[in-house]
DNA sequence: GCCACAATAT
DNA sequence: CATATTGTGG
């Protein structure tokens, strides 16, 4: 099969013994041609199709033990009889599964709750439950994700000195810690296993995990959904070019942040209420307070914004089975919609951030729909937080106010035209990932995380589905906006390591989000 | 030619 | 099951 329709190259291709050119795009003649072709040639018989000589069938002179043409007059009669039918010559295939933001949530659900050791394609599988995959799509994935962690771990073990100096540059302005736990967290393969639970425990609140067939009801913002519109991203190039580097630190853009490219955030940039350039405020941030940091990011490029709040709109409530985790991806890039109202932005940039969230801020007006995504809620909370919408990159939702905003959303209609408000509840602090130098935002879904399952309101809706996790089992139902300190690492520790998830768990998502899929890599249908 | 991804083979 | 290889596509 080729693209190349040209005669010559045909005719070439001929002499040189192909047996039949077929030139794409394949059509269903085609496909009966080398059907016809194909079954001739068990009998022996000559085949007439097009220029076809001398091509390499079977001996003529072979005796057919009979099982064959039966087959092959089965196969022919009802080809006859269906002579539309010809699809059916095409061996079905099983369309890829695309391992998006959801899904891959699940996932990683999935590996957290059952515990890194016990982890295996099987117990994974039967722990989404997910309509449609298969154990193999999850050994896959994991192989993947295996991979994943062990470069993370190596790079941070090999950019030691770099990423000291790295931090000490910019980043280390504010997060003196950051530099030197990341660093430690790469620092042995061997801990691999750790990075892997504190990853598996970072993403999105959990709360909101609702696999397959769990109806959800209007209140509830399933967080499963998409987390972003898979296709509604920047093309992957700019991320293959940061790659390279730093990448371990975290700095790759998010593709989550993406869907705007750095010309649109400048672009867009109005939208950003205040965006606090508080990459040098370091006398601010205290060990534990979460809230603050946040934005280091922000300041180089952007500036901040951004983003894709516009992805906000269209929050539905829709429940989001897990039938939909494997779907169609509307294939569209880079929609551009952005809708520049979007208090939601502009809250967070500014006192919710810059507050440390204090109570009850809101989030109100998720309204408009995105013509070419799907709006599952998360997607859009996920947007918003992850990039920038907020402000900044690097703008997380913990738990508590993940929770809050689930409690809060109210009347958030599923054709997405309504505008639900949400309020966030407890005071949280935001953990931050932050950029880095070079002012790459970093924000992606997992930002959301680690705190799961901490809450008795998560665990709530959780029942049903996912079991306890299999450790971290401290249930301590925590409702201070602080994360639960379960190492009995002391506020700065834990700062650090949470932040360290959140690199971790970016640069993961990054190159998950990086991905473009293809447009026929269709998904499955449950 | 390289890379990432998911599927498939080992 | 883990891992290697393959096929596709950007």
């Amino acid at each position: 099969m080729s693209a190349d329709d040209n005669e010559s190259v045909i005719l070439k291709s001929l002499e040189g013994g192909v047996a039949y050119y077929i030139v794409k795009p394949v059509s269903k003649d085609d496909i009966k041609n080398v059907w016809q072709y194909a079954v001739a040639a068990k009998k022996g018989k000559s085949v007439v199709i097009e220029e076809i000589e001398g091509a390499p069938r079977e001996a003529p002179g072979e005796v057919d033990d009979g099982s064959n043409s039966e087959i092959s007059s089965d196969t022919n009669e009802e080809q006859r009889r269906e002579d539309d039918n010809e699809e059916r010559m095409v061996a079905p295939k099983k369309p890829k599964v695309v391992w998006i933001n959801s899904l891959h949530y699940q996932f990683l659900l999935a590996v957290r709750h059952i515990g890194l050791d016990r982890a295996v394609p099987k117990n994974i599988l039967e722990f989404m439950n997910v309509p449609g995959l298969t154990r193999a799509n999850v050994a896959s994935h994991l192989q993947k994700y295996r991979i994943f962690l062990k470069r993370v771990a190596e790079k941070a073990r090999l950019s030691k000195c770099l990423s000291d100096r790295v931090f000490r540059s910019s980043f280390a302005v504010g997060h003196p810690g950051l530099a030197f736990n990341s660093t430690e967290a790469g620092d042995q393969y061997s801990q691999y296993l750790k990075l892997q639970q504190q990853m598996g425990a970072s993403p999105i609140n959990a709360s909101v995990f609702q696999p397959s067939s769990v109806g959800i009801d209007g209140n509830t913002i399933n967080l499963l959904g998409l987390i972003q519109c898979p296709n509604y991203q920047q093309s992957s190039r700019s991320s293959n070019t940061m790659r390279s580097v730093t990448q371990l630190i975290g700095s790759g853009q998010s593709r989550l942040l993406n869907p705007i490219t750095q010309a649109n955030l400048l672009r867009h940039q109005p939208w950003v209420g205040n965006v606090n350039h508080q990459l040098h405020s370091q006398e601010s941030r205290h060990p534990g307070d979460f809230g603050k940091q946040q934005l280091m990011n922000n300041h180089g490029s952007s500036g901040g914004m951004s983003s894709n709040s516009a992805d906000i709109t269209g929050l539905t409530t829709n429940n989001i089975l897990a039938s939909n985790l494997i779907q169609m991806f509307p294939q569209v890039k880079q929609q551009g919609i952005f809708t520049n109202n979007n208090p939601f932005s502009y809250n967070f940039g500014t006192s919710g951030i810059q507050n440390n969230f204090t109570n009850q801020q809101l989030i109100g007006n998720f309204s408009g729909t995105h013509p070419n995504c799907r709006s599952e809620i998360l997607g859009k909370l996920n947007n918003l937080n992850g990039t920038g919408g907020l402000s900044s990159n690097g703008f997380n939702f913990n738990n508590e106010i993940i929770n809050g905003l689930t409690k809060g959303v109210r009347n958030v209609s599923l054709s997405g035209t309504t505008a639900p408000m949400a309020t966030l509840g407890g005071s949280s602090s935001s953990s931050s990932s932050a950029g880095f130098e070079t002012s790459t935002t970093t924000s992606s879904a997992y930002q959301f995380l680690k705190v799961f399952n901490k809450n008795k309101e998560d665990q709530h809706q959780n029942v049903s589905v996912l079991p306890p996790p299999a450790e971290n089992n401290d249930n301590n139902s925590t409702t201070a906006p602080t994360l639960v300190n379960k190492n009995s690492m002391s506020p700065e520790q834990e700062l650090d390591k949470t932040l360290d998830d959140l690199m971790i768990s970016n640069l993961f998502m990054d190159q998950h989000n990086n991905y473009q899929p293809s447009s026929s890599q269709v998904h499955i249908k449950p």
